[in-house]
DNA sequence: GATGAATGAGATTTCATTCAT
DNA sequence: TATGAATGAAATCTCATTCAT
């Protein structure tokens, strides 16, 4: 089962000046892609200017002339994984073919595939919007937006699926893509491999908690 | 419905020195609370020792004197909270009573009441560790150690009420750890509130994917 | 004859902070004096913030304990100086019996040379000003309230003494600042001494220039 | 009254190289130009070559095609300012038809008027030289020798106006000089205008220090 | 116990200048 | 001629940690 084709990130100018020429787009990829290698080993806090330039082969200065400063360069990049990010939302959902309508395990398997290709992908960036979210107002709202839009979209899909569903479709999405992204965190945080089984293990429990039948007693009704 | 009673947060000596006073032991409660409105305020990295010392409303000597440097505090922390978490773990449910051979809902509510309350005192930290337990190694062995008792509780319990359940308890657990953790931190970045309703949600979702019947296809035989 | 009684600097405190002891007040102190002494022969752009710690004799962390940045240490400095400036104006001057108002040649002399004093030590400060005013808007308005004050008490010192005057006191008060201002960084700049004589010169041509009879043609009425 | 003609600002190849053609010609002067632009609006020091070539609307290359630094351009600069500056000395003036010799008004008032003039049109640079003058030696050199050119026509042109004079020529023709300087900086800087009526203040005040008959006490002989 | 002062290693950033095309 | 890209020396600044009182 193949992942889900996700967009070009293409990407290219951030919150960048002039226009590049070639040789200009290069460096700034050049740079884009050493920032992700630095913050893989050493976190974003950890990774200094002068670990990304190394690992670019460049030098300091080129790098001020593409980024005004790591903060810049992480917002550059949590935009291109937020293009990504969304390419896994509804309509992408649907162009794919894909629909939860029919609570078809496998349909969900493909796109959780999807989801764990791109979080692999960008997990040290992934790891690092934890922190910085609550801190850097920039990546902050770039990923509450990104994030918005994929619950959004995982929402109406669970509602088409259930029409006449007893949980709130928001809040169900959401509780979905907190186990898958946690999850993914965790595995490789205690060592362990993120493979076809987990991921069907994975899968099965979220068709049962969004299509299983209720079983054993429902909640009572609350005050507050 | 009441929380677990959690462990007595009292800790104990951190990784410091001679016995203390009762002024003295005051003084360091100071700055392990100031601490935490720091970090909850600007996060792990974003705090400044000074920060804390001026919260504390002590000076920058002083901080020294109870801790040898900022590492010692944020492991001191680490392990007030850690200790708190593991009164969530196995042990800690059977003696509360809790148990969920039988695959109570309630019981399962009032296990996730407890962490939610564990994780709401505890929000900065955890916020923290994501990014802290890859750069510093005590921090993260001890979140590892801390996690890993969490998960084999909760895998035994799933055992045992699932003698001959179809999906590895291991994963099975982690994957709710998962999505408890992720949940909370989720609702609070979205705005939205973690109130009883979200709870019971979260509660059915959770009961459902380990208490659910087969519903749909299962996943086939996979190679890799 | 002695020059005028400048006030006491104490300045102390600038856009500092915390209350500091008389350790701190010192070397406080300490930077203000060695920044004087680069600014002097540096001047303010070729002086680096490690040129002042050399001096001081203490580190570039300490630098940082006081001051902001260079800009900051400017401004004080310039508090201190504009203060000094102000003790030449009117009230001063009164205070000190010196009147313009009988046409006194040695009154004049007496403020000349108090002024001279006064440039002298901080001419570094009034090299820099010429270029600073027009970048740094903090040191700009500074100086600009400091001159409009000495201005002002000059110029209702002229008018007292020429009720009937043709010229504007505003302007021709201005005209003197000018010249004692610049004629010092000439003398200076083109190696000349500042001596009883050069100062007896200035005085007799000021005073002439405010209180000779008039003598050749006066200038026609004009448009524009 | 019209300002002396002076000198044709043409100026000629500063310290660079090669004959120009028409082109290049053009875009050193666009050059020259906007660093004058640049130098207004921040400063010789707040002047970065990136500005200057983007008020040229060139490329930092080409900068250096024509400037072997950025001391080059000002000495450059600094060569056009003094080249006009001398047109308004001894020679110039007689040859302009204007003489000190009989005291007259219309004359110095001429002159003045040539001289701001000359400020007005070169502001950004004379405001610079106060600072530069003390740095860059070129510049200084540059400054000194047109000064002093300037002072010493103003002094014979003082020592033939008064044969028994009692104040040296020199020093008299430097206050003078001083005067004029800074008057113009100052209304600048307090946001007053140099208008017909500022200049006919300045001329009479320069013209009753220069000719007017002895007021009041003369200075006491003095030691030192 | 407590504190204000001092430190300096190390990170960030700027910008004049050179280079390859 | 002209240019965009690259460079790196040198400056600024931060902040965890130590020290003297």
């Amino acid at each position: 089962m193949a992942p889900l084709q996700v967009a070009d990130p293409a990407v290219g100018v951030p919150a960048s000046k002039r226009a590049l020429r070639s040789q200009g787009r290069q460096t700034m990829r050049n740079l884009l892609d050493a920032a992700m290698k630095a913050f893989d080993e050493r976190g974003y806090h950890g990774t200094r200017v002068n670990d990304v330039v190394k690992i670019a082969n460049t030098s300091h200065g080129t790098f001020y002339l593409y980024f005004s400063n790591k903060e810049d360069l992480i917002r550059a990049l949590t935009m291109e994984a937020a293009a990504e990010a969304t390419s896994l939302s509804y309509d992408a959902l649907l162009e794919a073919g894909i629909s939860l309508d029919g609570g078809s395990w496998d349909h969900l398997r493909t796109w959780i595939d999807s989801y764990s290709s791109l979080w692999l992908r960008y997990a040290p960036l992934f790891r690092s919007w934890t922190d910085l979210a609550n801190i850097d107002t920039g990546v902050g709202d770039q990923v509450r937006r990104m994030f918005s839009a994929l619950n959004a979209g995982m929402a109406s899909q669970i509602a088409a699926a259930h029409p006449t569903g007893d949980l709130d479709p928001e809040v169900t999405s959401m509780a979905v893509l907190a186990m898958l992204d946690r999850f993914h965190f965790m595995r490789e945080f205690m060592g362990e491999p993120i493979d076809d089984q987990a991921l069907d293990t994975l899968t099965t429990m979220v068709h049962r908690a969004l299509f299983a039948p209720e079983v054993g007693r429902k909640p009572k009704a609350r005050t507050g």
